[in-house]
DNA sequence: ATTTGGATACGAAACAAATCGTACATGGCT
DNA sequence: AGCCATGTACGATTTGTTTCGTATCCAAAT
């Protein structure tokens, strides 16, 4: 199996990653829009975030016409499961349960939110 | 009700508030020895960084002899509840059943946590 | 009284992340 | 050609975190 890089995307690059995973590659201009929705920084911020992130391989570009056209490289899920994985051992000691539980015990969830947890443990556990 | 501070302990914050939850109140020494079992780094780093949290207001402490014992100030329930919803806003777009499925899906509970997890699922609905 | 071991206090350096000002490039109008 | 709008490049600053060296304090043993 392919070594697996750790991403150690910073809470600022996330966004920006999950603006890219949502609506795919799109131009600053358009990251920055999306971003403004949520937080207040300038354009040229927005910027050098994602230059930054090019840098480190967290993002890809094309040229199309004067303006660049960014694309998220890491993979949604891979990503997500790291941050999971580091948050288990950094705030529950190591127990994915804990986390699960305070995620649950905290969001209140819905009836079909619940079974379909439960149809997806029936399956895990059956198997 | 008061107004809920957004406590925002880093990485190495964490890991000293952990054990301070885990073990109760302890000096520097005591703490820095349950550090120094994961990562390796001197002991006024460690006497630095809990005197930046009492600053900070995460510790608290008093004098007991020539040492100090520190104790958490903030609640490791609500600490965490705070992170993971943290999370489930930056990561998972607001949607805490994807955390938990990543969660699940990402670790491969044992039969044992699955079976707990069952178990406060059907308290919950049942309720 | 002096030494010594364990403790705190404090400041500064080394890093890292985020923000932004300013300069420069380029395509499209006029 | 010259101007303007819209881009990118890049350096510098600010702010926060982490790390650690050195000074100092104090109680107990000698």
């Amino acid at each position: 199996m392919a070594k697996q890089e750790t991403i150690r995307a910073t809470e600022a690059e996330l966004e920006i990653l999950n603006i890219l995973w949502a609506g795919g590659p799109a131009t600053v201009r358009e990251v920055h829009e999306k971003l403004a929705l949520k937080k207040d920084a300038g354009y040229t911020t927005t910027l050098k975030q994602m230059q930054v992130m090019l840098e480190k391989e967290l993002l890809s570009r094309t040229a199309e016409g004067k303006a660049h056209i960014y694309a998220a490289i890491p993979d949604k899920q891979k990503t997500q499961g790291q941050i999971v994985q580091r948050m288990i051992d950094s705030v529950f000691s190591g127990s994915a349960m804990q986390l699960v539980m305070q995620a649950l015990g905290n969001h209140k969830p819905s009836k079909a939110e619940l079974a379909m947890i439960k149809e997806y443990l029936d399956k895990k556990t059956k198997k």
